[in-house]
DNA sequence: CGTGTTTGACCTGCGC
DNA sequence: GCGCAGGTCAAACACG
């Protein structure tokens, strides 16, 4: 709560590249364990539920188990192969359409800890090192069936404070319990949200 | 035993 | 075509 970095948001240039709707804000994330109440206080799962919404895009990967791949590997890309499902939630390339990712909805947070407790039930599946970054980028999945929403998470090299949060689609359920600590964020986001303030040094930093 | 993490390998896109 | 970087898979492992 020392002080709220940046917040903007960029416009979908549809252009190949994916659009991001960041934001920034500054918690006392507390995360460290996930769900150790994990009491399904669905306290109107409103609030996270409605603001990473992205309208449209992918709102249908739904019910399609998520992966279902059968090669395994290669998955991301290799999906549209007509099982409807996974296809329109990934649009990446559909037969010669110059790809096109889902909306991503990032916001960099000052704590100490890397997860934000929003919430939802994360699984990790990955972590990457990252270029001209010493920390590495750490990759969840939403654990709820169906639930296709991605994110990353990773910290500023240059800034070991700040935590940045990449949200990618939309849950297709509600909140598993309630975080009055996210929902602090939130509002945080929301207030700032308003002021359209743009950090451009560090969206150049992050995103291409 | 169920759930989540770690980690090396693999795949893909992109720039040169 | 090659190499790099990002993203994902899945087996092995850890933990409650």
């Amino acid at each position: 709560m020392e002080n709220y970095s940046n917040l903007f948001s960029t416009q979908p240039s549809s252009s190949t590249s994916n659009s991001y709707h960041f934001m920034g804000t500054s918690a006392a994330a507390s995360s460290h364990d996930r769900h150790h109440h994990g009491q399904p206080c669905n306290s109107g799962g409103s609030l996270s539920h409605g603001l990473f919404s992205n309208s449209k895009q992918q709102q249908d990967g739904g019910d399609e188990g998520a992966r279902s791949s059968p090669h395994g590997r290669g998955e991301s890309s290799a999906g549209p192969d007509g099982t409807g499902g996974e296809a329109d939630v990934v649009v990446e390339k559909k037969k010669g359409e110059k790809k096109e990712r889902r909306p991503r909805y990032a916001f960099q947070t000052r704590s100490q800890v890397d997860i934000l407790d929003d919430g939802y039930r994360w699984r990790k599946y990955g972590q990457k090192a990252v270029k001209n970054n010493n920390f590495p980028r750490s990759y969840y999945r939403c654990t709820h069936q169906g639930c296709n929403v991605k994110k990353q998470v990773q910290r500023l090299s240059r800034d070991e404070g700040v935590v940045v949060t990449t949200y990618e689609g939309t849950h297709t359920h509600p909140i598993e319990k309630s975080n009055d600590n996210f929902e602090h964020i939130l509002t945080q986001m929301q207030v700032y949200s308003g002021l359209n303030n743009v950090p451009t040094a560090f969206s150049n930093h992050m995103f291409q």
